[in-house]
DNA sequence: GCAAATTAATGATTTATTCAAG
DNA sequence: CTTGAATAAATCATTAATTTGC
């Protein structure tokens, strides 16, 4: 543990920068000429050998995959959960008023391989409170052509979060007590997990 | 006349405020529950919507990106900059500091033993077949144990990278302008979109 | 000082990538 | 090769800052 050297590699923030640009840019598995000239590049902004970078692109794509596995795994997970929750109600309403949908949203079935709920933010946001201006805009916006140039929002949004508490239930005036704790904003919890959800 | 409300949130100092904490303390991607026990919270400071939150941190995060991409891609032509001008001081120097990558560029022995590296990467790095015929043999992982998970180039999506290899020439310590070539990652990715990038 | 005009910030939408499964 | 799901990048649009001429 010489104070002078660190057991290992620690990137600067300018060479991660750089490594992810690449990495993004399609670079995954740099060969010996491409990690040569990656290292001495990264030079500039810290020490660095070729070594790290090879390692950098190993760990990154694996914990790519690794990342998106889990995620995939959590959603289904939670898609299943859902499929036994109000869908069947939500989903007939926001038919009725996004019958540009209607193909897509094949809620009758029951089987439903609905992903999530797509679709507009306002309704599951504001679903309180006269807030009705937004949702409009929304709407536009959801739908300008004839062609529904595949799912819009819900690339988006796609997800669980704006599932919760589709309001009409939902106090109108919740108060935001219980808010304090549940943020302990410096909390750790919330960095990556956040809330009790078993999984994994 | 009614509020007229705006036709976009505009944040309480306090809602920034306590927004701006969160994402001080690591928060970047706050998932279905995360949002909503925030927009909870802050919805006591103003009106507010789970969208906001979304947008907000989505934003918040990029432009955060992008500030330090500027700042990076303005670093970097500075440095090209400095580098034209000492260029061939820069790769003697660079030679002279990285023994251990004096196997590597004697690939032509085929058996560097560089004791930097523990896990024999000299190897992997080594283009195979010399002559710069690197082009098959990428990533061999030819340090111990069981096989590798063959050379899937991946999509390497037409990208120079893999063409630069070494030459036919291959300047053992050619130009040196390598490096103002290897990275015109900015040109694509970079792009830095010039901060005065009005109507077009 | 003070609005109209102009520019900078930033909220809200849309488009493009990415990975991996079918 | 296509598609689903998620996200990041790019873009559009509106509000806040500020500059400017009076």
């Amino acid at each position: 543990m010489s104070p002078a050297a660190s057991s290992r590699w620690c990137p600067t923030p300018e060479q991660l920068m750089i490594l992810e640009e690449m990495y993004r840019s399609g670079i995954r598995t740099p060969n010996a000429s491409q990690i040569q000239k990656i290292t001495t590049h990264l030079s500039f902004y810290g020490k660095i050998e070729g070594k790290n970078v090879f390692y950098w692109f190993q760990n990154h794509k694996a914990r790519d995959r690794q990342k998106l596995r889990r995620k995939l795994t959590r959603q289904l997970q939670l898609q299943q959960q859902q499929q036994q929750q109000q869908q069947q109600l939500y989903y007939y309403q926001l038919n009725q008023q996004n019958h540009q949908f209607q193909g897509y949203l094949d809620y009758s079935t029951g089987s439903s391989t609905l992903p999530q709920f797509p679709y507009d933010i306002s309704n599951s946001f504001l679903p309180q409170g006269g807030g009705g201006v937004a949702s409009t805009q929304v709407m536009n916006y959801t739908w300008k052509e004839d062609i529904p140039q595949r799912l819009e929002m819900e690339k988006m949004y796609g997800h669980d979060w704006m599932m919760m508490e589709t309001g009409p239930s939902s106090p109108p005036c919740a108060r935001p007590l219980q808010t304090l704790e549940l943020f302990p904003i410096t909390a750790t919890n919330l960095k990556e997990e956040g809330t009790t959800s078993k999984q994994f």
